[in-house]
DNA sequence: GGTCATGATGATACACTATATCAGGCCAGC
DNA sequence: GCTGGCCTGATATAGTGTATCATCATGACC
């Protein structure tokens, strides 16, 4: 499987995590989750651990049989407890087009939550499958002006673009 | 949850805004599916019928059951086929969060289809359930920018924000 | 007329996604 | 010890979406 995963923040230090830096990035989560009262237990790190190891979007039942790799007998609801914890904390994100979940790419600490999201933006690739999440107040500010416009008062946004990433339309003569 | 989807067949009239409307609307639909070289066969026209009938957006198996008072024997495949092609030809859209769909508000033969979409964003009340497909340019055009800025080659978007809507906000102290 | 390709629908079964519910374990505080 | 909150285990079920094959109508073609 190629790993070119797509990065949208170009040579800054964001970024889907890899390697080990996903260590690092759990031992940060569970002090966020410390500050605000939460626990990042063991299961919920272990399922964090597997979001950010994927190189893309992956659903709740793969992840549920991975995990039952590091632990017999897991069943739904402990992946989606683990899940739902981890979006709630801004941890993670789902993808409603794909129904699948992907690491946030911000740094956690930011006092991002469920109740005070950041603003993102999924780039989906329909030929590689990679997502790249992209933090544009733009588009934010857009979607809040128009929804303004008509006295709604925004809550939460999903912008999920579904396209070609540049790596493929580059690749897509000599591959295709 | 609100009660008043209502349970009538293929009547003319639930006191919903778009009444009579929706007929007239089907002729439409249908004049722009011959034109496409497709046709809205008497299936497709209930279930489009059905959408267009709900106030809110509806599921699929919702749909499923009011469509069996019409065509006995009518099994998931039979709304799901008909579903995908009212999206391809850009007569209804579907509303990942909820996993439902609703009636374009576009009028159609604009030449919009799958192929070539309108821009929309849905604008999606937490606390009474209705949608109001909006048409903003400069939210389209700001995704646009951001996914051009990385080379990324725009296919489709979805926008679907969460939040109160004026009506709601304006009520929210007189009416659980 | 007969044959064949195409597209639409009927019908059965299945896969995938998500939640409800109850029970047990752990720990802090009283 | 007891309680209450939180986390997890475990089973069952609900909700959403497809795969597959059969049947039927249509229209092109010979
Ligand atoms: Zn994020
Ligand atoms: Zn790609
Ligand atoms: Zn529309
Ligand atoms: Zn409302």
């Amino acid at each position: 499987m190629s790993d070119h995963a797509g990065h949208a923040h170009h040579g800054a230090h964001h970024g889907h995590p890899r390697g080990g830096d996903i260590e690092a990035s759990l031992d940060r989560a569970a002090a966020t989750c410390l500050a605000r009262g939460a626990q990042l237990t063991e299961l919920r790190r272990q399922v964090l651990r597997l979001v950010l190891d994927s190189a893309q979007p992956i659903g709740a039942y793969a992840l549920l049989d991975r995990l039952r790799g590091e632990r017999r007998g897991a069943a739904p609801p402990t992946v989606y407890r683990a899940l739902d914890f981890l979006i709630e904390h801004g941890l993670i994100h789902k993808i409603e087009r794909l129904n699948a979940f992907v690491g946030c790419a911000e740094e956690p600490g930011h006092g991002h939550t469920h109740a005070h999201p950041h603003p993102h933006q999924f780039l989906i690739c329909g030929r590689c499958g990679s997502t790249a999440e992209v933090c544009d107040e733009s588009v934010a500010g857009a979607v809040a002006a128009a929804a303004g416009r008509l006295g709604f008062h925004v809550h939460r946004t999903t912008v999920e673009v579904e396209g070609i990433c540049a790596h493929c339309h580059d690749t897509k003569s000599t591959s295709g």
